[in-house]
DNA sequence: ATTGCTGCAAACTCTTTGCAAGTTC
DNA sequence: GAACTTGCAAAGAGTTTGCAGCAAT
């Protein structure tokens, strides 16, 4: 529940930061900041601009969400889940997750044969750069 | 050599788009506009800003270039070669190349067995995130 | 009461644009 | 000379900042 989520954190329950995380879970499409304000604007019209992207800041520090930068566009966020990579349109700005333990096992048994000298893994993601072949949602 | 590269993409040969080439070749750190600006001013001091940025979109239009995604700062560049992936510091903005033929070659296979529902893949590229463990060059 | 958080508006950074003048082929 | 490219300066988008007042613990 959001509550713990902040608890956990060490940060004040606010309706502002709230108010994020309620947008963050109902916008699945890795929303800018300006998708999350609006959102956040229809139930309360008060939330200040520079109010949210501090809380997306903070978020961030936290390791509650993750930046995802496209090749052209805003900065977009993306509610932390589980270790996903992305599918990116390379005529649109859509972005989808995609998930794939297999992949990421065989990634990870890969990267232990194989280390890269003087850099320590942290994370495996991968940009799938293509065509979707449906209709956006 | 680089002004082939130009007639080759139907594009004048000016002192201001060779000087993009010859800060990209050797700029080697995926520069940022900045960067690349600055490079530029010290042999050509009268090269404007909005030139730079504009030969920058033209030659990733062209593909002679590729922008990079960073999770935190401004766009920055890179020279196309091969299929390479892009390790990322944690810690600080450092990028570097990493190429591994037998790491492409495996996801290659991966993804003519299994491929994904209506998503035709054009690139296949990853991001490592982690730390360095020796310095800068 | 203390510390942390918010609203506001101004400032900032990076990038794009419009257009007249200048270049390239 | 036709089409393209540049310089310039202004505008634009997106984001950050400073600080007084307010809210949460």
């Amino acid at each position: 529940m959001s509550v713990e989520l902040l608890i956990k954190n060490g940060l004040k329950i606010t309706p502002q930061r709230l108010a994020v995380l309620d947008a963050i879970n109902n916008l699945h499409d890795h929303p800018t900041a300006e998708c999350i304000i609006d959102y956040i604007r229809k139930n309360h019209p008060n939330i200040a601009t520079g109010t949210v992207y501090k809380t997306l800041d903070t978020f961030t520090e936290k390791k509650i969400i993750k930046r995802v930068k496209t090749d052209r566009d805003a900065m977009r966020y993306d509610a932390i889940t589980s270790n996903h990579h992305h599918l990116y349109c390379i005529e649109s700005d859509r972005i989808e997750d995609f998930v794939d333990e297999d992949l990421n096992q065989m990634l990870k048994e890969y990267f232990k044969k194989r280390s890269i000298p003087n850099f320590e893994i942290e994370e495996i993601k991968l940009q799938l750069s293509g065509k979707f072949t449906d209709k956006p949602k």
